[in-house]
RNA sequence: GCACCUAUGGUGAAAUGGAUAUCACAGCGGUCUUCGGAACCGUUAUUCUGGGUUCGAGUCCUGGUAGGUGCACCA
């Protein structure tokens, strides 16, 4: 339809002024009184013809009015925009897939392979708000993906062997021997955090913590080796149970610890060529041009500092995966450190930086503070749940749990979701959180509503179907109409965020409908159309929340 | 110091260079014997600052101000 137009607009431009190459955009307006599509070009071609951009709008208008049978309508607007509106019929063709398994899914990436990595946890630092932002936003990037006709994998890339690991295992062989068996995390975050505190200020724990530590990078058997395969393995039994609670599985993980063998491997065989020794560590210098900075991958210890645990990691996902595009996700702090190691890696191999595709999320700050599991202190993601469940269940006693949980969830995924990723989000369970409004569960109660309506109707034997088309419900489906469009924006830009601002535009356009119509009522006919246009509904907000990582329950 | 990011009603956010800057919360005023009120309708109030580019700037360029982040052996 759009290249239709784009070439009736080009012949009328020929036709009526003789020139050519006037570079107009057409675009969808984002106000929908101003038509489906809108061209600026009497605007840009005034210059050209010296002429008023009213006038030659008005022109063309009259020269496109009836050149298509789906066009309805050609409208001029000040200062000279040419606005089209189609037919109808146009829009309930369109609508005609809305209850179809297919509608939404794209061709965007169709034939490619992407693997997407996210949620990548520290072993024995339990599961903060941080990670939920993580999981929230890369979820939602798996799911656009997995709705753009690519062939999808996920990751996850754990820190399982670092200082900081040592020290918790330093704190857990003293406190409670070698043959400690985790039952709970908060045992082991409260190790590493304590082991954090120890080691700032006692010499004799820093060289043990250190001896710790080589011992785990080295795999060496040793007491503080066993008792941190036992901590690794519930580790990461209670990391897939709380993803899973969010609605992740990964299909693979790559570990620190293997990126790490991997990583200084990479290092060393290409120092000097692309890594250089300095002060007995080595490390990667930028070009200046870069305006870099300068990295150590290796340390003085010579274990691989994060630097080349990353470079390893890109060694091991396109060696495992051969993804046409890799995409991470990380809290925007690690910005400079990734283009440092992307810029080193493609010294090693360009495709590695050519198809990584960083994307990166704000920090979350709980009521103003910044958070930090490193000191203590950091509200859980367990926790921050359980508060929001309360909350719900207040609201409504009758609820289930099931429901429950996935409003709560719903709430605090959009709080995340509706921002542009990359910004910070300040968390204040009194004000972030809403149940009305700009919510999720706005979104999942206005579908359980049109769910409801459905039901009725079975009730009084009246199915959907679209059919006759009644007057009223235009502006609804020519919202609906638009999914697929909406979708793409968002599969194409990676932002999550275009889909939720028009989930909730189209939420609110159909509540508005339903507080001034009835949609079941004696005419069996109407109620008939309206109950097609609530089917579509219906779907077009499960499809879009599913793609946002958001479930709706049955009742709420 | 250098680099990157950000600045929109009282609050939280949106806006592919485009039309009267959109939405929610809060406030104020209504709808209400419901098709499920976690709803609907009305109303008050917003682009940090100086310059520039453009037919047109919240958006692009540039100078400032304010805030955030990163800059060698943590991840």
């Amino acid at each position: 339809m759009e290249s239709t137009i784009r070439n009736l607009i080009t012949e009328a431009l020929q036709a009526k002024f003789g020139i050519a190459d006037v570079p107009f955009s057409l675009e969808r307006p984002k106000d929908l009184t101003h038509g489906d599509y809108a061209t600026n070009v009497a605007l840009i071609a005034s210059k050209q013809l010296g002429k008023n951009p009213m006038e030659i709008a008005t022109d063309l208008m009259q020269m496109l009015q009836s050149a298509d049978s789906r066009i309805a309508s050609v409208s001029v607007a000040a200062p000279g925009f040419i606005n089209f509106e189609l037919n109808r019929s146009v829009m309930l063709d369109i609508l005609a897939d809305a209850v179809k398994d297919s509608w939404g899914q794209t061709t965007v990436y169709a034939g490619k392979k992407i693997l997407v990595e996210h949620s990548s946890p520290n072993l024995f630092k339990p599961f903060h708000i941080g990670h939920l932002m993580n999981n929230t936003v890369g979820e939602s990037i798996v799911r656009l993906a997995r709705a753009s006709g690519a062939d999808v994998s996920t990751m996850s890339f754990p820190s399982d062997v670092s200082l900081g690991v040592a020290k918790a295992v330093f704190i857990l062989l003293e406190k409670y021997g070698a043959d400690f068996v985790p039952q709970e995390v908060s045992v082991l975050g409260d190790a590493y955090v304590e082991g954090t505190k120890r080691y700032a200020d006692d010499e004799t724990v820093q060289s043990r913590v250190k001896e710790i530590a080589d011992n785990l990078y080295a795999q060496t058997l040793s007491p503080e080796w066993s008792l941190y395969e036992r901590c690794k393995e519930f580790n990461i039994a209670y990391f897939e149970e709380i993803v899973a609670r969010l609605g992740s599985h990964f299909d693979s993980y790559i570990y620190e610890s293997e990126a790490g063998v991997d990583g200084k491997k990479l290092v060393l065989a290409h120092t000097p060529q692309v890594f250089t020794e300095s002060e007995g560590a080595v490390v990667y210098t930028p070009d200046e041009s870069q305006k870099l900075h300068t990295a150590v991958f290796i340390n003085s210890q010579g274990n691989p500092t994060y630097e080349a645990k990353d470079l390893g990691l890109l060694e091991l996902k396109f060696g495992k995966h051969s993804p046409d595009l890799s995409i991470f996700i990380t809290d925007a702090q690690q910005v400079s450190h990734f283009n440092v190691v992307l810029d080193a890696a493609a010294h090693i191999n360009p495709v590695w930086k050519e198809k990584s595709l960083h994307r990166y999320h704000g920090r979350m700050s709980f009521k103003g503070q910044k958070m930090s599991s490193r000191l203590g202190g950091v509200p859980l993601v367990e926790d921050v749940l359980a508060a929001v469940i309360e909350e719900v269940k207040e609201k409504n006693a009758d609820i289930t749990p099931e429901a429950s949980e996935m409003i709560g969830i719903a709430a605090i995924k959009l709080v995340i979701l509706r921002a542009m990723a990359g910004r910070d989000i300040n968390f204040d369970p009194e004000t972030s959180l809403s149940f009305e409004g700009d919510s999720g569960p706005y979104i999942q109660y206005t579908a359980v509503r049109a769910m409801s309506l459905i039901q009725k109707g079975a009730a009084a034997g009246i199915s959907p179907h679209m059919q006759k088309p009644i007057a009223g419900t235009e502006l609804l489906e020519r919202m609906i109409a638009r999914f697929p469009d909406i979708v793409t924006r968002a599969q194409t830009e990676w932002a999550p965020h275009y889909l939720v601002t028009y989930l909730l535009e189209l939420a609110q356009a159909f509540n508005s409908y339903y507080g001034q119509h009835k949609v079941v009522d004696e005419d069996t006919e109407a109620s008939a159309y309206r109950l097609g246009i609530t089917h579509t509904l219906h779907t077009t907000l499960i499809k879009g929340l599913d793609m946002l990582g958001i479930a709706v329950p049955e009742k709420m």
